[in-house]
DNA sequence: TTAAAATTCAAACATACGTTTGAATCAAAC
DNA sequence: GTTTGATTCAAACGTATGTTTGAATTTTAA
């Protein structure tokens, strides 16, 4: 029963954080939820802040390791051929909304996520860029090879414009839910990341600056 | 001398809340800022939650008046022949970018915006289902013209990853610049709306879902 | 069983918050 | 010049926050 508190303090912090942002939440309403004592969380992270990122970290990392196992694999299965952007929107989506398949705790962290990407608290974009940095290196190279017609502008903002998608995805699952009265639902992670990787790679694949507007055209 | 108190209330809020969350900035700190006591606020608001919500409806209202001004030239236009997709988006995105134009105070409430949109507060979320009611159903009636071979359940995904573009590029137009070394600069409006424009309009008329991935095509 | 370490606990600490108060100051009208 | 209302001000209120403390309790190991 000794690591169970801590583990019992990051599922509630979690819980509570993804409900109602990280600011909105005390240290009692956690460890009142959690059936802990106040003082548990410095005896084991040291502060909120502390908590803050042990939360934060205890899944992110898991996300972003499997996106590029699933980047080494598109890769290696490409080989010297073609790389398809489709396969690298793939690796990127996939592990993030894969997260809502835990319909409790995982959805929640898939919130979460979003909202400490979107929020970019001041003391948490340190471990941004260094959980990230592998990864955007390797997205760029990815990309560049897919998509070498492309301009370096042009596919900045569109790989801007499809993590953005992803992103608002991620933070607000149930406003898509309510919009669409239950057709879009993104607890089936399966259409959800075929949607947004048809979306994103038509997008990155958009006519380029020049071409006017044409219409809704197939 | 009158109401000036209330507008540097109103803009250091603004300014503030677009920095440092809602959550984050206290009513000493906006007052200190703004150079006005601490009780102007609740002289002139009420409430925090009511400055708040003057923030918020100061400039959404004219950002929706926009949106909804420009649909109706674009439906007026296009008269019986075909909507086009680029214009209903144009219509969209255009007046929250076109934020971004007043480099002080238009840049950090686009940034604002994004973050009520995102955080969604519990109190917050009344004022937006009222304010976005009408646009919502324009866009919907916009959308099912300009792309009606698109199934309900497409369209509904589509649209709701275009906003997560656009929300995403609002909340954080300084990560885009920092990313491709200043190469795209939300800054620049029309560049960055067109480039939205593009991907988004793509992004809509993408093959249906049961094309297989084909590669890069172009 | 006993000693030592790890963990839990209730209570308090200092600080920051939103809010309220009542007097002081200002502007304009008579 | 006096009066009235609007505005500003310093100060305090009550509450909630993150954090600390030191004793009580449980767990671990010999």
């Amino acid at each position: 029963m000794a690591a169970a508190t801590k583990e019992q303090i990051l599922d509630k912090a979690e819980e509570l954080f993804a409900e109602q942002g990280i600011d909105g939440v005390s240290l009692r309403a956690i460890t009142q939820a959690a059936a802990v004592n106040l003082a548990s969380v410095h005896y084991y992270f040291g502060s909120k802040e502390a908590l803050v990122k042990a939360v934060f970290a205890r899944r992110l990392a898991a996300v972003n390791r499997g996106r590029i196992a699933l980047l080494d694999a598109a890769e290696r299965e490409a080989g010297d051929g073609p790389l398809a952007v489709e396969s690298i929107f793939h690796a990127l989506f996939a592990p993030a909304i894969q997260l809502a398949q835990d319909p409790l705790r995982g959805r929640r962290f898939m919130r979460l996520c979003g909202r400490f990407y979107a929020e970019a608290a001041d003391y948490l974009e340190a471990v941004f860029e260094e959980e990230f940095a592998e990864l955007v290196q390797r997205l760029d190279r990815a990309f560049r090879r897919a998509a070498p017609h492309l301009a370096k502008k042009e596919l900045g903002w569109r790989v801007h414009f499809a993590i953005g998608a992803m992103v608002h995805t991620m933070m607000d699952s149930d406003r898509i839910r309510r919009w669409t009265q239950g057709l879009c639902d993104p607890a089936n992670v399966e259409e959800t990341v075929n949607a947004m990787v048809r979306f994103a790679s038509a997008g990155l694949n958009a006519p380029a600056a020049g071409a006017a507007a044409n219409g809704a055209a197939r």
